[in-house]
DNA sequence: CCACTAACCTGTAGGC
DNA sequence: TGCCTACAGGTTAGTG
């Protein structure tokens, strides 16, 4: 489900209540989500305090008062959620949910601001997971990332250094985590249609002999930071289940250019084509075949 | 090392 | 209404 700006959104939602917040109890209804928690996971959160929340791509972290740092990838339908605290009856802790199902990790919050709060991770399908870390270099998941879209190390030049020997399409070029963290599915195809830059075309194209970045290549990269940070103002898109913490969907989805807008006409000024969707490494990919070359 | 596929798992939309 | 298929925002493991 959440690329980068979704993931910011969540990270955004959650900061308020969950930063100076204390961990009570914490229960895993089920060993694993994608991967099995790590050994003791539960137990190096009770009791610690969430100093500050961050992001690395698609990961969210959570930097603990204990020096460690837990890490939450919400795969493809994880999502988080506030409840209130409540005793239902003296024999039964917690008021049963609507739907518990999908709520696989349970947090109780002593909050700054609001008191007692549950903080429940939700996630239909189990392509999320979790984990702890003492630094930054010792988690598997955050190793060999690329640079972040929206920092300073992302660049055409630092795109033309990965690209250079690339013969995958731009699809997959875009969507490797080394190259760039954080696009996924939607934001590949809306930033080679920014670019202008069919999906199909070898990465390798995009470099001059040099080694430079060509100017589409620059096109891109600025695609890339404006479309991202546009669907972070956006509160990022909701196609099918994303929210927000508080449950607002995102509104991006309404500025698509292309993606899921098959047949429809394309929205460059003076183009007259009509938006495509094709099959590449087994996922859709949206482009219009006129101003896209 | 690179490129591609299958796999993980559940829910939902659309066709019949 | 029910059944069946296709598809869904991601990543990893396995194969060649």
């Amino acid at each position: 489900m959440p690329e980068l700006p979704e993931v910011e959104t969540v990270r955004r939602g959650l900061a308020p209540l969950v930063e100076g917040a204390r961990i009570g109890r914490v229960v895993l209804n089920r060993p694993d989500l994608r991967f099995p928690f790590p050994p003791g996971f539960a137990a190096a959160l009770e009791g610690a305090t969430i100093e500050s929340t961050g992001r690395r791509a698609k990961y969210l972290l959570f930097r603990l008062s204990t020096g460690r740092t837990w890490l939450s990838h919400l795969g493809m339908t994880g999502s988080f959620r506030f409840a209130e605290l409540r005793f239902k009856e003296p024999s039964r802790y917690y008021e049963p949910a609507v739907d518990a199902r999908h709520d696989h990790v349970v947090l109780e919050l002593e909050t700054r601001s609001e008191g007692p709060l549950r903080l429940i991770y939700s996630d239909a399908r189990r392509f999320g997971f979790m984990d702890l870390f003492e630094d930054e270099g010792q988690s598997p998941f955050l190793a060999g990332l690329g640079p972040e879209p929206l920092g300073n190390g992302f660049s055409a030049e630092e795109m033309a250094l990965r690209f250079r020997a690339k013969k995958a399409p731009m699809k997959a070029a875009l969507l490797d985590q080394r190259v760039v963290a954080g696009l996924g599915n939607i934001y590949v195809s809306e930033a080679l249609h920014r670019a202008h830059i069919l999906p199909t075309l070898p990465a390798s194209r995009l470099v001059l002999g040099s080694g430079r970045p060509s100017e589409r290549l620059e096109l891109l990269a600025d695609g890339v930071r404006r479309v991202l940070g546009e669907a972070i103002e956006a509160g990022g898109s909701t196609l099918r289940d994303f929210r927000a913490t508080d449950g607002s969907s995102g509104y991006f989805q309404h500025r698509f250019a292309v993606y899921d807008r098959e047949g429809e006409p394309c929205p460059t000024p003076g183009c007259t084509g009509t938006i495509l969707r094709i099959v590449q490494s087994g996922r859709s990919t949206f482009f219009c075949p006129v101003c896209q070359h």
